[in-house]
DNA sequence: TCTCACTTGAGAGCTACTCTCAAAATATGA
DNA sequence: TCATATTTTGAGAGTAGCTCTCAAGTGAGA
Protein backbone atom coordinates (compact mmCIF):
# COMPACT_ATOMS: atom_id res chain seq x y z
CA UNK A 1 0.00 0.00 0.00
CA UNK A 2 1.99 3.10 -1.50
CA UNK A 3 1.48 5.81 1.73
CA UNK A 4 2.50 9.14 1.79
CA UNK A 5 6.20 9.41 2.20
CA UNK A 6 6.07 12.59 4.85
CA UNK A 7 9.63 13.23 4.31
CA UNK A 8 9.07 14.30 0.84
CA UNK A 9 5.75 15.83 0.99
CA UNK A 10 6.99 18.54 3.44
CA UNK A 11 10.25 19.46 1.52
CA UNK A 12 7.67 19.79 -1.28
CA UNK A 13 5.50 21.87 0.46
CA UNK A 14 7.99 24.44 2.13
CA UNK A 15 9.49 24.75 -0.63
CA UNK A 16 6.28 25.98 -3.16
CA UNK A 17 3.87 26.49 -0.41
CA UNK A 18 0.85 26.34 -3.31
CA UNK A 19 1.12 23.50 -5.42
CA UNK A 20 2.00 23.73 -8.87
CA UNK A 21 -1.31 24.46 -10.28
CA UNK A 22 -1.91 23.81 -13.39
CA UNK A 23 -5.16 25.94 -13.49
CA UNK A 24 -7.69 23.74 -14.82
CA UNK A 25 -10.12 23.47 -17.65
CA UNK A 26 -13.51 25.36 -17.27
CA UNK A 27 -15.75 22.87 -15.83
CA UNK A 28 -18.91 22.27 -17.32
CA UNK A 29 -21.98 21.54 -15.51
CA UNK A 30 -23.18 17.61 -15.77
CA UNK A 31 -26.51 17.09 -16.89
CA UNK A 32 -27.26 14.40 -14.24
CA UNK A 33 -27.28 17.50 -11.74
CA UNK A 34 -29.22 20.06 -13.46
CA UNK A 35 -31.86 16.96 -14.88
CA UNK A 36 -35.49 18.07 -13.91
CA UNK A 37 -34.12 21.25 -12.29
CA UNK A 38 -36.46 24.25 -13.40
CA UNK A 39 -33.53 26.98 -15.28
CA UNK A 40 -30.71 27.29 -12.76
CA UNK A 41 -29.62 31.16 -12.11
CA UNK A 42 -26.35 32.59 -13.13
CA UNK A 43 -25.40 32.36 -9.13
CA UNK A 44 -26.60 28.59 -8.81
CA UNK A 45 -25.16 27.77 -11.90
CA UNK A 46 -21.53 29.31 -10.51
CA UNK A 47 -22.09 27.99 -7.24
CA UNK A 48 -22.34 24.27 -9.09
CA UNK A 49 -19.16 25.14 -11.25
CA UNK A 50 -17.17 26.15 -8.06
CA UNK A 51 -18.32 23.16 -6.70
CA UNK A 52 -17.03 20.85 -8.99
CA UNK A 53 -13.81 22.65 -9.44
CA UNK A 54 -12.84 22.46 -5.87
CA UNK A 55 -13.57 18.83 -6.18
CA UNK A 56 -11.70 17.88 -9.68
CA UNK A 57 -8.63 19.69 -8.01
CA UNK A 58 -8.66 17.87 -5.18
CA UNK A 59 -8.98 14.45 -6.57
CA UNK A 60 -6.15 15.76 -9.36
CA UNK A 61 -3.75 16.78 -6.14
CA UNK A 62 -4.30 13.44 -3.89
CA UNK A 63 -3.83 11.44 -6.99
CA UNK A 64 -0.58 13.76 -7.86
CA UNK A 65 0.83 13.91 -4.29
CA UNK A 66 -1.50 11.47 -1.82
CA UNK A 67 -4.29 12.82 0.64
CA UNK A 68 -2.39 13.86 3.39
CA UNK A 69 0.09 15.92 1.80
CA UNK A 70 -2.37 17.83 -0.15
CA UNK A 71 -3.43 21.06 1.95
CA UNK A 72 -6.23 23.06 1.66
CA UNK A 73 -4.23 26.03 0.39
CA UNK A 74 -3.26 24.04 -2.69
CA UNK A 75 -6.59 23.04 -3.07
CA UNK A 76 -7.95 26.51 -3.24
CA UNK A 77 -5.08 27.70 -5.03
CA UNK A 78 -5.80 24.82 -7.90
CA UNK A 79 -9.34 25.51 -7.85
CA UNK A 80 -8.82 29.29 -8.03
CA UNK A 81 -10.64 30.33 -4.84
CA UNK A 82 -9.55 31.52 -1.36
CA UNK A 83 -9.27 28.84 1.36
CA UNK A 84 -12.56 30.44 2.81
CA UNK A 85 -14.39 29.27 0.09
CA UNK A 86 -13.29 26.06 -0.01
CA UNK A 87 -14.51 25.72 3.40
CA UNK A 88 -17.65 27.42 2.31
CA UNK A 89 -18.55 24.77 0.32
CA UNK A 90 -17.55 21.87 2.05
CA UNK A 91 -17.62 21.52 5.49
CA UNK A 92 -14.12 19.18 6.20
CA UNK A 93 -11.26 17.78 3.98
CA UNK A 94 -13.03 14.33 3.99
CA UNK A 95 -16.02 15.84 2.60
CA UNK A 96 -14.47 16.95 -0.63
CA UNK A 97 -13.63 13.68 -1.45
CA UNK A 98 -16.72 11.61 -0.21
CA UNK A 99 -19.74 13.95 -0.03
CA UNK A 100 -22.29 13.17 -2.86
CA UNK A 101 -26.30 13.62 -3.11
CA UNK A 102 -27.31 9.85 -3.30
CA UNK A 103 -28.88 9.18 -0.09
CA UNK A 104 -32.22 11.14 -1.17
CA UNK A 105 -32.49 8.93 -4.05
CA UNK A 106 -32.04 6.06 -2.27
CA UNK A 107 -34.55 7.08 0.10
CA UNK A 108 -37.23 8.06 -2.70
CA UNK A 109 -36.10 4.25 -4.54
CA UNK A 110 -37.09 2.77 -1.60
CA UNK A 111 -40.08 4.51 -0.77
CA UNK A 112 -41.28 3.38 -4.55
CA UNK A 113 -40.87 -0.65 -3.96
CA UNK A 114 -43.86 -2.51 -3.57
CA UNK A 115 -45.54 -2.96 -0.18
CA UNK A 116 -45.25 -6.30 1.45
CA UNK A 117 -41.37 -6.70 -0.05
CA UNK A 118 -39.26 -7.89 2.49
CA UNK A 119 -37.42 -5.33 4.03
CA UNK A 120 -33.71 -7.20 2.97
CA UNK A 121 -34.92 -7.49 -0.68
CA UNK A 122 -35.73 -3.69 -0.74
CA UNK A 123 -32.38 -2.39 0.47
CA UNK A 124 -31.11 -4.77 -1.76
CA UNK A 125 -32.86 -3.52 -4.66
CA UNK A 126 -31.87 0.47 -3.61
CA UNK A 127 -28.17 -0.89 -2.69
CA UNK A 128 -27.77 -2.53 -5.73
CA UNK A 129 -29.21 0.15 -8.29
CA UNK A 130 -27.59 3.23 -6.71
CA UNK A 131 -24.18 1.01 -7.19
CA UNK A 132 -25.04 0.28 -10.76
CA UNK A 133 -26.38 3.71 -11.76
CA UNK A 134 -22.97 5.18 -10.11
CA UNK A 135 -21.45 2.86 -11.94
CA UNK A 136 -22.40 3.70 -15.43
CA UNK A 137 -21.55 7.65 -14.60
CA UNK A 138 -18.65 7.28 -13.36
CA UNK A 139 -16.51 4.26 -12.73
CA UNK A 140 -13.40 5.65 -12.80
CA UNK A 141 -14.20 7.95 -9.65
CA UNK A 142 -16.06 4.84 -8.06
CA UNK A 143 -13.12 3.15 -7.86
CA UNK A 144 -10.58 5.70 -7.05
CA UNK A 145 -12.85 6.86 -3.79
CA UNK A 146 -13.06 3.20 -2.95
CA UNK A 147 -8.98 3.04 -3.44
CA UNK A 148 -8.90 5.92 -0.99
CA UNK A 149 -11.41 4.84 1.37
CA UNK A 150 -8.83 1.75 2.09
CA UNK A 151 -5.68 3.90 1.85
CA UNK A 152 -6.78 6.70 4.41
CA UNK A 153 -7.96 6.12 7.86
CA UNK A 154 -9.71 9.63 8.44
CA UNK A 155 -11.80 9.20 5.05
CA UNK A 156 -12.99 5.76 6.23
CA UNK A 157 -13.69 7.53 9.34
CA UNK A 158 -15.87 9.88 7.78
CA UNK A 159 -17.59 7.33 5.88
CA UNK A 160 -18.35 5.44 8.82
CA UNK A 161 -19.50 8.45 10.29
CA UNK A 162 -21.98 9.39 7.34
CA UNK A 163 -23.57 5.88 7.40
CA UNK A 164 -25.50 7.23 11.20
CA UNK A 165 -26.74 9.98 8.71
CA UNK A 166 -27.95 7.34 6.28
CA UNK A 167 -28.72 4.68 8.35
CA UNK A 168 -31.19 7.41 10.23
CA UNK A 169 -32.24 8.09 6.53
CA UNK A 170 -33.75 4.57 5.70
CA UNK A 171 -34.52 3.53 8.36
CA UNK A 172 -37.75 5.46 9.15
CA UNK A 173 -38.90 4.65 5.91
CA UNK A 174 -38.53 1.18 6.68
CA UNK A 175 -40.06 1.26 9.93
CA UNK A 176 -43.05 3.20 8.07
CA UNK A 177 -43.40 0.10 5.67
CA UNK A 178 -42.63 -2.99 8.69
CA UNK A 179 -45.86 -0.92 10.83
CA UNK A 180 -43.03 -0.22 13.29
CA UNK A 181 -41.88 2.73 15.37
CA UNK A 182 -39.75 5.35 13.81
CA UNK A 183 -37.17 4.57 16.19
CA UNK A 184 -37.76 0.99 16.85
CA UNK A 185 -34.21 -0.72 18.12
CA UNK A 186 -34.51 -3.34 15.38
CA UNK A 187 -35.09 -1.52 12.53
CA UNK A 188 -32.40 0.44 13.29
CA UNK A 189 -29.88 -2.05 14.46
CA UNK A 190 -30.86 -3.69 10.80
CA UNK A 191 -30.07 -0.57 8.90
CA UNK A 192 -26.81 0.21 10.09
CA UNK A 193 -25.99 -3.16 10.12
CA UNK A 194 -26.22 -3.36 6.48
CA UNK A 195 -24.74 -0.68 5.84
CA UNK A 196 -21.91 -1.47 7.45
CA UNK A 197 -21.69 -4.74 5.84
CA UNK A 198 -21.85 -2.89 2.33
CA UNK A 199 -19.21 -0.92 3.42
CA UNK A 200 -17.06 -3.46 3.96
CA UNK A 201 -17.44 -5.39 1.18
CA UNK A 202 -17.04 -2.43 -0.88
CA UNK A 203 -13.40 -2.32 1.41
CA UNK A 204 -12.95 -5.52 0.25
CA UNK A 205 -13.45 -5.25 -3.14
CA UNK A 206 -11.25 -2.33 -2.83
CA UNK A 207 -8.30 -4.48 -1.25
CA UNK A 208 -8.43 -6.22 -4.05
CA UNK A 209 -7.82 -3.67 -6.46
CA UNK A 210 -11.63 -3.45 -7.70
CA UNK A 211 -11.01 -7.06 -9.81
CA UNK A 212 -14.16 -8.97 -8.75
CA UNK A 213 -17.65 -7.77 -9.67
CA UNK A 214 -19.09 -5.42 -7.59
CA UNK A 215 -21.90 -5.95 -7.87
CA UNK A 216 -22.12 -9.76 -7.00
CA UNK A 217 -20.21 -9.34 -3.82
CA UNK A 218 -23.11 -7.30 -2.80
CA UNK A 219 -25.26 -9.87 -3.15
CA UNK A 220 -23.30 -12.34 -1.49
CA UNK A 221 -23.63 -9.88 1.60
CA UNK A 222 -27.37 -9.90 1.19
CA UNK A 223 -27.39 -13.48 0.83
CA UNK A 224 -25.56 -13.66 3.72
CA UNK A 225 -28.18 -11.91 5.96
CA UNK A 226 -31.21 -13.35 4.72
CA UNK A 227 -29.28 -16.60 5.74
CA UNK A 228 -29.54 -15.59 9.46
CA UNK A 229 -25.17 -15.94 9.23
CA UNK A 230 -24.99 -19.63 8.88
CA UNK A 231 -21.28 -20.12 8.18
CA UNK B 1 -29.53 17.47 23.88
CA UNK B 2 -28.02 20.00 25.64
CA UNK B 3 -25.02 20.07 23.73
CA UNK B 4 -21.64 22.79 23.93
CA UNK B 5 -22.51 26.03 24.20
CA UNK B 6 -19.89 27.64 21.87
CA UNK B 7 -19.90 31.30 23.00
CA UNK B 8 -19.83 30.30 26.32
CA UNK B 9 -16.69 28.23 25.83
CA UNK B 10 -15.45 30.67 23.94
CA UNK B 11 -15.20 33.58 26.61
CA UNK B 12 -14.14 31.21 29.17
CA UNK B 13 -11.24 29.92 27.70
CA UNK B 14 -9.99 33.35 26.81
CA UNK B 15 -10.49 34.60 30.11
CA UNK B 16 -8.65 32.15 31.43
CA UNK B 17 -6.51 29.86 28.88
CA UNK B 18 -5.90 26.99 31.67
CA UNK B 19 -8.62 25.45 33.21
CA UNK B 20 -8.95 26.53 37.07
CA UNK B 21 -7.63 23.04 38.02
CA UNK B 22 -8.38 20.96 41.10
CA UNK B 23 -5.27 19.44 41.34
CA UNK B 24 -6.81 16.32 41.90
CA UNK B 25 -6.12 13.23 44.20
CA UNK B 26 -3.16 10.70 43.78
CA UNK B 27 -4.77 8.51 41.60
CA UNK B 28 -4.27 4.75 42.77
CA UNK B 29 -3.82 1.88 40.46
CA UNK B 30 -7.08 -0.07 40.08
CA UNK B 31 -6.21 -4.04 40.91
CA UNK B 32 -7.96 -5.06 37.63
CA UNK B 33 -4.90 -3.81 35.80
CA UNK B 34 -2.46 -5.02 37.17
CA UNK B 35 -3.77 -8.69 38.09
CA UNK B 36 -1.37 -11.49 37.14
CA UNK B 37 1.26 -8.97 36.04
CA UNK B 38 4.27 -9.75 37.34
CA UNK B 39 5.48 -7.11 39.72
CA UNK B 40 5.58 -3.60 38.05
CA UNK B 41 8.52 -1.73 38.47
CA UNK B 42 8.41 2.19 39.62
CA UNK B 43 9.27 3.14 36.25
CA UNK B 44 5.99 1.15 34.87
CA UNK B 45 3.47 1.87 37.84
CA UNK B 46 4.20 5.86 37.34
CA UNK B 47 3.59 5.44 33.55
CA UNK B 48 0.22 3.88 34.45
CA UNK B 49 -0.40 6.55 36.85
CA UNK B 50 -0.18 9.10 34.37
CA UNK B 51 -2.54 7.41 32.15
CA UNK B 52 -5.23 7.27 34.92
CA UNK B 53 -4.66 10.83 35.95
CA UNK B 54 -5.32 12.15 32.26
CA UNK B 55 -7.98 10.10 31.79
CA UNK B 56 -9.60 10.99 35.40
CA UNK B 57 -9.01 14.86 34.84
CA UNK B 58 -10.56 14.59 31.06
CA UNK B 59 -13.80 13.10 32.46
CA UNK B 60 -14.32 15.44 35.24
CA UNK B 61 -13.27 18.67 33.12
CA UNK B 62 -15.83 17.42 30.01
CA UNK B 63 -18.58 17.07 32.91
CA UNK B 64 -17.90 20.05 33.85
CA UNK B 65 -17.38 21.77 30.37
CA UNK B 66 -18.15 19.78 27.21
CA UNK B 67 -16.29 18.14 25.36
CA UNK B 68 -15.30 20.05 22.60
CA UNK B 69 -14.75 23.50 25.24
CA UNK B 70 -12.21 21.18 26.47
CA UNK B 71 -8.66 21.59 25.86
CA UNK B 72 -5.93 19.28 25.77
CA UNK B 73 -4.03 22.23 27.44
CA UNK B 74 -6.72 22.13 30.62
CA UNK B 75 -6.08 18.53 30.57
CA UNK B 76 -2.50 18.55 30.63
CA UNK B 77 -3.04 21.23 33.91
CA UNK B 78 -5.10 19.31 35.37
CA UNK B 79 -3.55 16.37 35.27
CA UNK B 80 0.05 18.04 35.64
CA UNK B 81 2.23 16.99 32.92
CA UNK B 82 2.78 18.91 29.83
CA UNK B 83 0.84 18.84 26.98
CA UNK B 84 3.72 16.92 24.94
CA UNK B 85 3.11 13.74 27.72
CA UNK B 86 -0.84 13.48 27.31
CA UNK B 87 -0.11 12.99 23.44
CA UNK B 88 2.22 10.40 24.75
CA UNK B 89 -0.14 8.70 26.20
CA UNK B 90 -2.61 9.11 23.92
CA UNK B 91 -2.96 9.62 19.95
CA UNK B 92 -5.85 11.85 20.09
CA UNK B 93 -7.88 13.39 21.54
CA UNK B 94 -11.15 11.10 21.51
CA UNK B 95 -8.63 7.79 22.66
CA UNK B 96 -8.29 9.67 25.81
CA UNK B 97 -12.14 9.44 26.10
CA UNK B 98 -12.14 6.15 24.35
CA UNK B 99 -9.32 4.06 24.97
CA UNK B 100 -9.42 0.64 26.77
CA UNK B 101 -8.15 -2.57 27.14
CA UNK B 102 -11.17 -4.94 26.02
CA UNK B 103 -9.90 -6.08 22.86
CA UNK B 104 -7.57 -8.59 23.21
CA UNK B 105 -9.59 -10.05 26.63
CA UNK B 106 -12.09 -10.53 23.67
CA UNK B 107 -10.41 -12.53 21.47
CA UNK B 108 -8.88 -14.54 23.95
CA UNK B 109 -12.33 -15.15 25.23
CA UNK B 110 -13.42 -15.97 21.51
CA UNK B 111 -10.79 -18.50 21.62
CA UNK B 112 -11.75 -20.22 24.24
CA UNK B 113 -15.39 -20.97 23.03
CA UNK B 114 -15.96 -24.83 22.41
CA UNK B 115 -15.42 -25.96 18.77
CA UNK B 116 -18.49 -26.14 16.62
CA UNK B 117 -20.43 -23.24 18.78
CA UNK B 118 -22.34 -21.02 15.45
CA UNK B 119 -20.02 -18.16 15.28
CA UNK B 120 -23.21 -15.71 15.96
CA UNK B 121 -23.47 -17.39 19.47
CA UNK B 122 -19.62 -17.45 20.46
CA UNK B 123 -19.59 -13.49 19.80
CA UNK B 124 -22.59 -13.25 21.81
CA UNK B 125 -21.13 -14.69 24.39
CA UNK B 126 -18.05 -12.59 23.87
CA UNK B 127 -19.69 -9.67 24.05
CA UNK B 128 -22.25 -9.86 26.92
CA UNK B 129 -19.11 -11.24 29.06
CA UNK B 130 -17.23 -7.98 27.86
CA UNK B 131 -20.04 -5.72 28.75
CA UNK B 132 -21.34 -7.30 32.09
CA UNK B 133 -17.89 -7.25 33.48
CA UNK B 134 -17.73 -3.62 32.29
CA UNK B 135 -20.76 -2.91 34.02
CA UNK B 136 -19.74 -4.51 37.29
CA UNK B 137 -16.20 -2.78 37.05
CA UNK B 138 -17.41 0.67 36.89
CA UNK B 139 -21.02 1.67 35.78
CA UNK B 140 -20.66 4.93 35.74
CA UNK B 141 -18.08 5.10 33.33
CA UNK B 142 -20.03 3.00 31.00
CA UNK B 143 -23.05 5.29 31.18
CA UNK B 144 -21.20 8.62 30.57
CA UNK B 145 -19.08 7.25 28.12
CA UNK B 146 -22.07 6.34 26.52
CA UNK B 147 -23.89 9.80 26.68
CA UNK B 148 -20.66 11.07 25.78
CA UNK B 149 -21.03 8.73 22.44
CA UNK B 150 -24.80 9.89 21.63
CA UNK B 151 -23.79 13.72 22.09
CA UNK B 152 -20.30 14.05 20.75
CA UNK B 153 -20.50 13.37 17.02
CA UNK B 154 -16.12 13.27 16.70
CA UNK B 155 -16.11 10.41 19.34
CA UNK B 156 -18.83 8.44 17.40
CA UNK B 157 -16.65 8.70 14.35
CA UNK B 158 -13.45 7.60 16.65
CA UNK B 159 -15.54 4.55 17.88
CA UNK B 160 -17.17 3.69 14.57
CA UNK B 161 -13.57 4.20 13.28
CA UNK B 162 -12.29 1.71 15.82
CA UNK B 163 -14.14 -0.78 15.92
CA UNK B 164 -12.65 -1.37 11.88
CA UNK B 165 -9.57 -2.58 14.16
CA UNK B 166 -11.74 -4.71 16.15
CA UNK B 167 -13.22 -6.53 13.37
CA UNK B 168 -9.76 -7.31 11.82
CA UNK B 169 -9.20 -8.86 15.27
CA UNK B 170 -11.78 -10.54 16.22
CA UNK B 171 -12.85 -11.98 11.97
CA UNK B 172 -9.45 -14.11 12.61
CA UNK B 173 -9.91 -16.32 15.14
CA UNK B 174 -13.52 -16.78 14.33
CA UNK B 175 -12.59 -17.64 10.63
CA UNK B 176 -9.93 -20.01 11.72
CA UNK B 177 -13.08 -21.31 13.99
CA UNK B 178 -15.23 -22.10 11.07
CA UNK B 179 -12.60 -23.33 8.60
CA UNK B 180 -12.35 -20.40 6.41
CA UNK B 181 -9.88 -18.35 5.28
CA UNK B 182 -8.71 -15.54 7.23
CA UNK B 183 -9.37 -12.77 4.97
CA UNK B 184 -12.72 -14.40 3.88
CA UNK B 185 -15.51 -11.79 2.81
CA UNK B 186 -18.42 -13.34 4.70
CA UNK B 187 -16.55 -13.70 7.95
CA UNK B 188 -15.21 -9.83 7.67
CA UNK B 189 -18.91 -8.93 6.54
CA UNK B 190 -20.57 -10.86 9.67
CA UNK B 191 -18.36 -9.50 11.92
CA UNK B 192 -18.64 -5.83 11.61
CA UNK B 193 -22.28 -5.91 11.14
CA UNK B 194 -22.22 -7.58 14.20
CA UNK B 195 -19.83 -5.07 15.40
CA UNK B 196 -22.07 -1.84 14.21
CA UNK B 197 -25.08 -3.49 15.55
CA UNK B 198 -23.88 -3.62 19.02
CA UNK B 199 -22.21 0.29 19.04
CA UNK B 200 -26.51 1.28 17.52
CA UNK B 201 -27.71 -0.64 20.39
CA UNK B 202 -25.71 0.95 23.13
CA UNK B 203 -26.37 4.50 21.77
CA UNK B 204 -29.75 3.19 21.30
CA UNK B 205 -29.46 2.66 25.34
CA UNK B 206 -27.98 6.11 25.73
CA UNK B 207 -30.43 7.84 24.00
CA UNK B 208 -32.90 6.64 26.40
CA UNK B 209 -31.28 8.04 29.71
CA UNK B 210 -29.54 4.41 29.83
CA UNK B 211 -33.18 3.18 31.59
CA UNK B 212 -33.31 0.08 29.98
CA UNK B 213 -31.25 -3.34 30.64
CA UNK B 214 -28.44 -3.37 28.42
CA UNK B 215 -27.72 -6.93 28.29
CA UNK B 216 -31.27 -7.51 27.52
CA UNK B 217 -31.25 -5.22 24.45
CA UNK B 218 -27.61 -6.83 23.38
CA UNK B 219 -29.49 -10.26 23.34
CA UNK B 220 -32.51 -9.45 21.37
CA UNK B 221 -29.91 -7.63 18.46
CA UNK B 222 -28.16 -10.72 18.33
CA UNK B 223 -31.58 -12.93 18.23
CA UNK B 224 -32.15 -10.41 15.56
CA UNK B 225 -29.22 -11.31 13.72
CA UNK B 226 -30.18 -15.25 13.65
CA UNK B 227 -33.61 -14.54 12.35
CA UNK B 228 -32.30 -13.79 9.08
CA UNK B 229 -34.12 -10.32 9.95
CA UNK B 230 -37.19 -11.25 9.13
CA UNK B 231 -39.29 -7.99 10.89
C1' DT C 1 27.60 5.30 42.99
C1' DC C 2 28.02 5.65 38.16
C1' DT C 3 26.20 4.92 33.79
C1' DC C 4 22.68 3.98 30.39
C1' DA C 5 18.14 3.97 28.73
C1' DC C 6 13.86 5.89 29.14
C1' DT C 7 10.65 9.58 30.08
C1' DT C 8 9.49 14.30 30.37
C1' DG C 9 8.85 19.40 29.41
C1' DA C 10 9.65 23.34 26.62
C1' DG C 11 8.89 25.21 22.55
C1' DA C 12 8.56 25.85 17.63
C1' DG C 13 5.82 24.62 13.70
C1' DC C 14 2.10 22.77 10.61
C1' DT C 15 -2.61 22.50 9.14
C1' DA C 16 -7.58 22.00 9.52
C1' DC C 17 -11.09 24.86 10.65
C1' DT C 18 -13.79 29.32 12.38
C1' DC C 19 -15.07 34.12 12.36
C1' DT C 20 -15.33 38.79 10.94
C1' DC C 21 -15.47 42.44 7.80
C1' DA C 22 -15.21 44.84 3.65
C1' DA C 23 -15.27 44.41 -1.41
C1' DA C 24 -17.17 42.30 -5.53
C1' DA C 25 -20.79 40.13 -8.05
C1' DT C 26 -25.52 39.27 -9.01
C1' DA C 27 -30.42 39.74 -8.67
C1' DT C 28 -34.39 42.98 -8.50
C1' DG C 29 -37.46 46.90 -9.27
C1' DA C 30 -38.18 51.37 -11.18
C1' DT D 1 -30.44 51.55 -17.71
C1' DC D 2 -29.56 52.74 -13.29
C1' DA D 3 -29.89 52.28 -8.24
C1' DT D 4 -30.58 49.40 -4.46
C1' DA D 5 -30.77 45.04 -1.82
C1' DT D 6 -28.90 40.52 -1.32
C1' DT D 7 -25.33 36.98 -1.93
C1' DT D 8 -20.97 35.48 -2.45
C1' DT D 9 -16.14 36.08 -2.06
C1' DG D 10 -11.34 37.02 -0.32
C1' DA D 11 -8.26 38.63 3.15
C1' DG D 12 -6.67 38.01 7.39
C1' DA D 13 -6.47 36.96 12.17
C1' DG D 14 -7.15 33.41 15.53
C1' DT D 15 -7.88 28.64 17.85
C1' DA D 16 -6.67 24.02 18.77
C1' DG D 17 -5.16 19.41 17.65
C1' DC D 18 -1.11 17.21 16.64
C1' DT D 19 4.11 16.42 15.38
C1' DC D 20 8.96 16.89 16.08
C1' DT D 21 13.25 18.05 18.24
C1' DC D 22 16.27 18.65 21.89
C1' DA D 23 17.93 19.19 26.41
C1' DA D 24 17.13 18.00 31.21
C1' DG D 25 15.41 14.86 34.65
C1' DT D 26 14.55 10.13 36.56
C1' DG D 27 14.47 5.03 37.41
C1' DA D 28 17.13 0.52 36.41
C1' DG D 29 21.08 -2.21 36.69
C1' DA D 30 26.07 -2.97 37.53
Amino acid sequence: MPDNDPMAARSKTSASPAAPAAPAAEPSVPDLLIEGQPELGLRERKKLKTRIAIRRATYRLIKEQGYDATTIEQIAAAAEVSPSTVFRYFATKEDIVLSDEYDPVMVSVLMARPAGEPPLESLRFVIVQAIESFMETDYEELEQRTRLLVEVPALRARMLDSMTETTRLLAEPLAIRVGRAADDLEIRVFTAAFLSALLQTSLWWGERDCQDDLVELLNRTVDLFGSGFRL
